[in-house]
RNA sequence: GGGCCUGUGGUCUAGUUGGUUAGGACGCAACCCUCACACGGUUGAGAUCGGCGGUUCGAAUCCGCCCGGGCCCACCA
C-alpha cells in the first residue's frame, strides 16, 4: 500500500485546515464522564489591553499549551479553558487611551458599556489570532471572562465570606494612591524605580528667633507639615525638643519631637513630617498621634491648604514654592539625591498617600500560613517560591481591595445614612451592583435610608478566584469537585506577588486548601541582544510579522526551546532551524510512506532495527520525564537528537539497502521497524508541532481520529548490546564518510575493501549494515586501541 | 543595603548527585545534485567552560573571594 504526501509541504494550508477541523470535531473537548485522571490548567486570563501581540505573548501561552497536549496524550482528561481578563484598570486604561477620555468624562453606565464592548473586540481578535491561530487545544465550551456574572458572583461571594469570618474589614486608613487613576492601590500594584531628585536644605524659624536647618525632597508638602523630628541621641538638637518650629511661607507652628527612626547622618539630622509625604510619615502620624493635614487632591494637585498655590499640580507647586522660599531667604543649599520612588505599575505615576475609607483583606495576620501553603505547592523552577516568601515576609500593609474606579466587580454593600452601618447583599442575589439595587432589609438602627458603595474590587480580588471561576464552582459543581485543587498554574514571575500570592491567600482563607499542585513560571522573551522588548525601544518582534514569514508550527518549535522561569532572547535563526526541522519531518514521512506496509509477524530484527528501537525507548523515557517536570526544551532536544541524528542521519541510510533489496524477510523487518519508529516519532512531536504531525498522521496512520487524542508510545526494554553495536556502527560509518568526503567521492561510491581497527569484536556484528550503508565489498578486522578505518 | 538567578567556541545554548574525546544549533570552510529531502547531505575548523585560589587521585560541575549580566525586595526624609 502506497500513501501519498505532497512533494512540497504547504504549512499555511495545512495549518488552517486542521485548526478548523479540530474545532469542528471538538477534538479537545473535556469529558466530565471520563474515567481518566484529570489534568487541569488555571490558564492566565488574557488582558484585554494586550491588543498587540508580540512573540513573547505567543510563547507565554504556548508554553503551557504544550503541557495540555502532552498530558492529553498521556492518558489524562485535560481541562483547559480559554479565558479573558476584561475587568478593571487595564481595560479602563485601554479605553481611556483609545478614546482620549478619563473616567469622569461620561456617565459610569456608559463608560462601563464602552469597556465591555472594547474588551469583547479585543477578545475576539485574541481568540482568533492567538488561541486558535496558534493551534491551542482549548475546549471552547469552557470559555470564561473575569467580568462574567458567574465570575462576579464568585468574587462577591468570597468577599461576603471573608467579611463573615472577620478577614475583610473597612477602615479609614492612609492608602497608596494613584493620582492618575484616582484610586487606592494595593502594595503589590506599586513599583519602585530609581530617580534623581533634589534634596533641599531649608531654614525653619523657631519661636525664639533661632533657626534650624531641615532637609526635604518635597517642599510642596510644607502646607501639610505637622511636626519636626530629631534623633533622641543627637546631642546637637537635644535642646530643641519640646519647642515649636514655624513652617516657612505657610506659617503653622509645629512641635519638635524625638524619634529613633531619624537618621542623624542624613541631611541636617532634622526631618519634617507631613501627612503624608512618605510611609514613615504615616508611622509617625500614628505613633505620635499627630493631626491630619491632607494638602493634595485626588488627582494630585494642591488643595486649599496650599493657599495661593492651590490647584497647581505637585511638580508645579514644588517649583513655585521653592522659588518663593529662595526669595525669602529660607533656602540654604540643594543637593542631588538618588532615591527610589513608588509608582503605579500601570501608569508609572508616582504614588501619593491619601486617607479614605477603604476595604481591606487581612494579610499581615496570615504571613506564616501563606508561606506554609506555598511550600505545599511544587514550583518550577523551585527558587521562585522564595520570591513569594520574601514578599510575604516584607508585607507592610493589609490588602486594600477597594478601588475608586467605574469598571469592575462592584462591592455588594450599602451604608446606612443614619448610623453608617454596612449592610451586605444576600448571597442568593449575587452578583449585584449596589448602585442599581436596594438592601432587602432595614438597618439595625431601623433606618431604610442607604447609600450604595460606589467602589469596585481590586481586579486581583476576582483574579485570585480563577481556580473557582475556571472550574465553574457554582455553574457546574460536579466539575469543580473533580478538579479543585487544579493541577497547574502557569504564570509569569512578575505577578508572583499579585496573582500567585492572592490566589494562595484566598484559597487558604476560604477553603484551607492549596489552589493548585504545581506552579510553572513562564519564560520572559527578550530581543536578540538580550534586552527587554519595548515599544519605545523599537525592538519589539510582533507576532503577525513573524507569522507572515514562518509557519505556526515553526513558532511553536521555537517556543519549545524556552526553559521554565528563564529568559529567552529571540533569535530568528531558531525560526529557520524550526523550518528545517518541519521539512525534515515532511520528507522523512514521504520516504517512510513509500515503504509502509502492514507487517503481521516479524521473525528476526536486524541489529540496526534493535538499535533504533532501543534508542527510541530511551528517547521516550527521557522525553516523558522532562515533560513531566515542565522541561519542555530538554524533552524537545532529546527528541530532536534522536530524530535527526539517529533516525534520519543513520537509520534511514542504514535500511535503504534492505528496503530496495529483494530479501523479503529483511525488508519486512525494516518496514516493521520503520513504521513503528516513525509513528512513535510523529506522536512525540505532536504536542510541539501539532499541525504537521496531524497532517502526516492522518495521511499515513489510521489508528485514532486524531494524533492528538492518541497515546504517546511506551518505552520498551532497552537492548544494551544493540545500543553498543549501533553506536560502533555509527562511528565506523562516520569514518568512511570522512574518507569519501576527503577523497571527493559521492557517498554512494563503491569501495572495494576496508580494514577496521577496533578494540572490540562487537564491531563484526555490524558488518552487514556497514557494508550495505557505505557500499563496501569486503571488510577486514584488526586489533587496535583506537577505532580506525583504513581503505584499501 | 538584603535576597535570588546567571556568566560554556563569533552567536544562542545542553551538560552542575564531580570522572564525557565538553553535546547541539546558527554562522564559517571544503566536498557531494546518492533512488525522502539542494529550504538538502557529508566532513572539517573553532571553547585554557568569567577570573583567582581551595577541596579531591580527578572540577565546567563542590567551597571561598573577585569581576560581569539580570531579576526581586527595602521608609533614609
Amino acid at each position: 500500500m502506497i500513501f501519498m504526501l505532497a512533494k512540497k509541504y504547504d504549512p499555511k494550508q495545512v495549518e488552517e485546515k486542521w485548526q478548523k477541523w479540530w474545532l469542528e470535531h471538538k477534538i479537545y473537548k473535556f469529558d466530565i464522564k471520563s474515567k481518566k485522571p484529570v489534568y487541569s490548567i488555571d490558564v492566565p486570563p488574557v488582558y484585554a489591553s494586550a491588543a498587540h501581540l508580540h512573540v513573547g505573548h505567543a510563547l507565554h501561552y504556548t508554553q503551557f499549551e504544550f503541557m495540555a497536549r502532552f498530558w492529553r496524550m498521556s492518558g489524562r482528561e485535560v481541562y483547559f479553558p480559554p479565558c479573558f481578563d476584561n475587568n478593571g484598570l487595564p481595560t479602563e486604561k485601554y479605553v481611556e487611551e483609545k478614546y482620549k477620555i478619563t473616567k469622569g468624562d461620561m456617565p459610569r453606565d456608559e463608560f462601563r458599556k464602552l469597556c465591555r464592548e472594547e474588551a469583547a473586540k479585543v477578545e475576539e481578535e485574541y481568540a482568533n489570532r492567538a488561541f486558535k491561530g496558534l493551534g491551542h487545544s482549548h475546549d471552547w465550551n469552557l470559555i470564561y471572562t473575569t467580568i462574567d456574572p458567574d465570575a462576579q458572583r464568585i468574587s462577591q461571594l468570597a468577599f461576603l465570606q471573608l467579611v463573615k469570618q472577620g478577614d475583610a474589614y473597612r477602615a479609614e486608613e492612609p492608602v497608596l494612591w494613584c493620582p492618575y487613576h484616582q484610586t487606592a492601590l494595593a502594595q503589590a500594584e506599586v513599583e519602585n524605580k530609581p530617580r534623581t531628585t533634589v534634596l533641599n536644605y531649608l531654614y525653619f524659624d523657631l519661636e525664639d528667633g533661632e533657626k534650624i536647618e531641615i532637609a526635604t525632597t518635597r517642599p510642596e508638602f510644607l502646607p501639610a507639615c505637622v511636626g519636626v523630628f530629631v534623633h533622641p541621641d543627637d546631642k546637637r538638637y537635644k535642646k530643641l525638643v519640646g519647642k515649636n518650629a514655624i513652617v516657612p511661607i505657610f506659617g503653622q507652628k509645629v512641635p519638635i519631637m524625638e524619634d529613633e527612626k531619624v537618621d542623624m547622618e542624613f541631611g541636617s539630622g532634622i526631618v519634617m513630617i507631613c501627612t503624608f509625604g512618605d510611609s514613615t510619615d504615616i508611622e509617625w502620624w500614628k505613633e505620635h498621634k499627630l493631626p491630619l493635614k491632607i494638602c493634595i487632591t485626588e488627582d494630585g494637585k494642591l488643595n486649599e491648604l496650599g493657599g495661593k498655590y492651590k490647584g497647581l499640580d505637585l511638580n508645579k507647586a514644588k517649583e513655585r514654592i521653592k522659588k518663593d522660599l529662595d526669595k525669602e531667604g529660607y533656602v540654604i543649599k540643594e543637593e542631588n539625591l538618588e532615591q527610589e520612588v513608588g509608582m503605579c505599575w500601570r501608569c508609572k505615576t508616582p504614588i501619593e498617600y491619601m486617607i479614605a475609607k477603604q476595604w481591606f483583606v487581612r494579610t499581615l495576620k496570615y504571613k506564616k500560613e501563606i508561606i506554609a501553603q506555598s511550600k505545599k505547592i511544587k514550583w518550577y523552577p523551585s527558587f521562585y517560591r522564595k520570591r513569594l516568601e520574601d514578599w510575604t515576609n516584607n508585607l507592610g500593609w493589609d490588602w486594600c481591595i477597594s478601588r475608586q474606579r467605574p469598571y469592575g466587580v462592584p462591592i455588594p454593600v450599602w451604608y446606612c445614612k443614619k448610623c453608617e452601618e454596612a449592610v451586605f447583599a444576600e448571597e442568593q442575589d449575587l452578583p449585584l451592583d449596589p448602585l442599581f439595587a436596594e438592601p432587602k432589609k432595614k438597618c439595625k438602627c431601623g433606618s431604610d435610608d442607604f447609600v450604595p458603595e460606589e467602589d469596585i474590587f481590586d481586579t486581583w480580588m476576582t483574579s485570585s478566584m480563577t481556580p473557582q471561576i475556571a472550574s465553574q464552582q457554582f455553574k457546574n459543581p460536579e466539575i469543580y469537585k473533580k478538579i479543585f485543587p487544579m493541577s497547574l498554574r502557569p504564570q509569569s514571575h512578575d505577578i508572583i506577588r499579585t496573582w500567585a500570592f492572592y490566589t494562595i491567600l484566598k484559597s487558604y482563607l476560604l477553603y484551607k486548601e492549596i489552589p493548585w499542585k504545581d506552579v510553572m513560571i513562564g519564560t520572559y522573551v527578550l530581543d536578540s541582544k538580550g534586552r527587554g522588548m519595548h515599544k519605545s525601544a523599537g525592538n519589539v518582534i510582533w507576532l503577525p510579522d513573524m507569522l507572515k514569514k514562518y509557519s505556526v508550527d515553526t513558532l511553536r518549535y521555537w517556543s519549545a526551546s524556552a526553559g521554565v522561569g528563564e529568559d529567552l532572547p529571540f533569535q530568528e535563526k531558531e525560526m529557520i532551524r524550526g523550518t528545517k526541522l518541519l521539512l525534515k519531518l515532511w520528507n522523512s514521512a514521504r520516504f517512510a510512506s513509500l515503504h509502509f506496509e502492514e507487517i503481521k509477524e516479524i521473525k528476526d530484527l536486524k541489529m540496526e532495527d534493535k538499535w533504533i528501537l532501543s534508542r527510541m525507548s530511551e528517547t521516550i523515557k527521557s522525553y516523558k520525564d522532562f515533560m513531566g517536570k515542565y522541561r519542555i526544551s530538554r524533552a524537545r532536544k532529546e527528541l530532536e537528537m534522536f530524530f535527526l541524528h539517529d533516525f534520519c542521519d543513520f537509520y534511514l541510510e542504514m535500511v535503504k539497502n534492505r528496503l530496495y533489496g529483494d530479501n523479503e524477510e529483511s525488508k519486512n523487518a525494516a518496514r516493521f521497524t520503520l513504521y513503528k519508529t516513525f509513528l512513535g516519532t510523529i506522536k512525540l512531536w505532536a504536542p510541539i508541532v501539532p499541525h504537521i504531525t496531524e497532517e502526516i498522521y492522518q495521511e499515513l496512520f489510521h489508528e485514532e481520529k486524531s494524533v492528538h487524542v492518541s497515546s504517546l508510545p511506551e518505552a520498551e526494554k532497552v537492548d544494551k548490546e544493540a545500543l553498543e553495536v549501533g553506536s560502533l556502527a555509527k562511528d565506523v560509518i562516520s569514518l568512511v564518510r570522512q574518507y569519501k568526503t576527503q577523497k571527493d567521492l559521492a557517498m554512494n561510491a563503491e569501495l572495494e575493501k576496508i580494514v577496521i581497527e577496533s578494540d572490540s569484536d562487537k564491531i563484526k556484528e555490524a558488518e552487514e549494515v556497514i557494508k550495505g550503508t557505505m557500499k563496501i565489498k569486503i571488510i577486514e578486522y584488526k586489533k587496535g586501541k583506537e577505532l580506525k578505518v583504513e581503505v584499501k
